[in-house]
DNA sequence: AATAATTGTGAAAAATATTTGCAAATTCTT
DNA sequence: AAGAATTTGCAAATATTTTTCACAATTATT
């Protein structure tokens, strides 16, 4: 909560430190250096010892990183020790796929909850997730605490939609729309936006031919 | 094909304008300046300027931008004037949504085809969408010459369906797998990883309290 | 004890992105 | 038609972010 800011690149890359250190943790490996790291993840050795050290000391020098106890660091860091409980605001195709997905690898992040305006769906359970009326969703997400929704509503209503899950108190949202909606600043937004990635690609594949 | 290269700032931010600008044309407006553009897509008016200007002179002085031809123009740019076909690899939960998913905003991006392993799902039409065996994936991409892939493979098949693809002819591809898959350096991967970007959005938000 | 390995980090460099400031062009106003 | 008001395009300046260098300090190994 008060460790000092870490770059935004720095903390897109921890994710894949962390899948790849509980690989070799799963091998048994004991001890890893920033040099191996390096070609297992693709990311310069010093690129991740900088990156290590914004949360200190991390390592012992001549000998590199202690496997177990830089996994359960960054267990910590990335909140995988303790579950969270996330919210799905809108049943529809993607809503419905991203009720069946493994976002819970290491069962840390679960959906508890997910809210769609059809009546049908409304009070029933799909893939184990019980669906409320949108109409609850304020109520919801206060009850249970969520602070963390995945919005996949059709553009049109996004805003709207937003604007109730905040007042329910949610402060992170995974915004699958392509509208960019407007939160307060205490509200982080994350934007995925399928059809912007794909035609980001298709226009870099026409004007360019090579990687990045 | 030959342009000089634009920031990728710029590139993600095109399709927003583009976006934008189809809601002008919708509204009959013929006409629209960068600030006022600047208002609706809000990123600033120097930088909407600075954007356009990597793709020559597109503006009026004293006048603003024709919406009109500012529309035809990116629709271009992005390639919203051909169909583009994609492939989708892979249809579990993730790649069974996508296939429904509304990537042809502008009737420019079809799936035109789909591959598993699953016998039971090869051979069947999803969707509308025919899907191939996994091991006609090469075949077929050549067959349709199919340039785009979106990846939905489960991670420990990404590398070897992935070199299959690029085997057949894919120039770009769409990694919805957390592996950072390996690819020749004339074909572009983008990766959407959906579990990280959950990770990184719960990171933030119990790291810091502040957007951005 | 000497040698090799490896971290942590200040500082430099590189890459990326935004903003300023203004001449030039055009439209609007009277 | 002259003058005022807009507004682009763009070079240059600035800012921000990210990566890399380079090496002292520390630890492990032989």
């Amino acid at each position: 909560m008060t460790d000092q800011k870490i770059p935004r690149a720095t903390a897109k890359r921890l994710p894949i430190y962390y899948r790849y250190l509980n690989i070799l943790l799963d091998a048994d490996k004991t001890r890893v250096s920033s040099t191996e790291l390096s070609d297992a993840v693709k990311v310069d050795s010093a690129t991740i010892r900088r990156d290590f050290s914004y949360f200190g000391a991390l390592g012992k020098r001549g000998y590199g990183y202690d496997v177990e106890s830089l996994v359960k660091f960054f267990k910590k860091i990335l909140n995988q020790d303790r579950l969270t409980n996330v919210g799905l605001i809108g049943v529809g195709n993607l809503g419905h796929a991203l009720l069946n997905f493994n976002f819970h690898q290491d069962g840390n992040v679960r959906i508890s909850a997910a809210f769609d305006v059809n009546e049908e769906l409304a009070n029933t359970i799909q893939s184990g997730v019980p669906i409320y009326p949108m109409t609850d969703l304020r109520k919801q997400l206060e009850e249970q605490q969520i602070q963390v929704a995945i919005l996949t509503v059709p553009a049109d209503v996004a805003q709207e939609v937003t604007n109730d899950a905040v007042a329910g108190g949610v402060k992170g949202i995974l915004n699958f729309t392509p509208l960019r909606i407007t939160v307060p600043k205490d509200v982080r937004v994350q934007n995925v936006d399928l059809t912007n990635e794909l035609q980001t690609l298709i226009y870099f594949l026409e004007h360019y031919n090579h990687k990045d």
